[in-house]
DNA sequence: GTATAATATCATTGGTTGATGATATGATGA
DNA sequence: TCATCATATCATCAACCAATGATATTATAC
């Protein structure tokens, strides 16, 4: 028989990909493919306020997603390691051929896609 | 001068990490990675009730990550692309060398290490 | 037909979390 | 020094979502 899969390590990696789970630290490590930016970079490119990218950019630099280095009053922010980048591109890979599904699928939404939930057709004569 | 990207590809594709990004529909695609398993055989392995993981099935059935073959009364589940499995892989490469980081993430965690939490400590060395 | 196993659906709800706005910190230049 | 730019921190709160429990559906066996 299987081993049941170590619950922490299910519980970390979970954490993990739920840091490119937010549209906001999405798109944050999406325009840090190009290269290294500095906040200000990263404000105009992806449109966030500054105390929102602020926040999540902690929150991915914390996660080890991606690093900062000073500058004078600037912080140059870049992607940590090669694989956030190749996971970025297997998940546009793979989105290619599954956004249909993506798009349909009302369990969860993305916050800015919210308006856009439809409701599930309830099966033949399903009540309660 | 960079282009935006696109917003709404960027929510899709946060949609599609989130996928990844909850503890019990993780679990799931980790099991399914050793070949298709029913329901039964996934609630065994990964401990999560019968509800639970139907409701999660239905979203990574949604979402285009699983797919489901009807067999007599039972449903057979398996990944429905290699690079879902791919990704799962490349994520566990990635975790093991920022697991630290992630597990020092204090902006978000996942449901069952949320007794967890603890203050955030000030990190610094940023490798590349 | 009845019973039961396997799976799906759905409403409820408690805990979570992202965005905001205000404020704080740090760096540069005048 | 003061002013301003660049960035970080933090409390608040509305919105969301995962787990539960109950029920429904479908399939097989008797």
């Amino acid at each position: 028989m299987y081993l049941h899969a170590d619950p922490k390590a299910v519980d970390l990696q979970a954490k993990l990909f739920r840091g490119f789970g937010d549209p906001s630290r999405l798109s944050i490590l999406m325009v840090l493919r190009q290269g290294p930016l500095t906040v200000t970079d990263i404000l105009e490119k992806t449109g966030l306020s500054q105390s929102n990218a602020s926040n999540h950019l902690a929150c991915l630099r914390d996660c080890g997603l991606v690093a900062a280095e000073h500058e004078g009053r600037y912080v140059n922010y870049h992607l940590s390691d090669d694989r956030v980048g190749e996971l970025l591109e297997l998940g546009e890979s793979l989105l290619s051929d599954v956004a249909r599904g993506v798009y349909e699928c009302t369990r969860y939404n993305t916050p800015s896609s919210r308006h856009l939930s439809q409701a599930r057709v309830p099966r033949s004569g399903a009540r309660r």
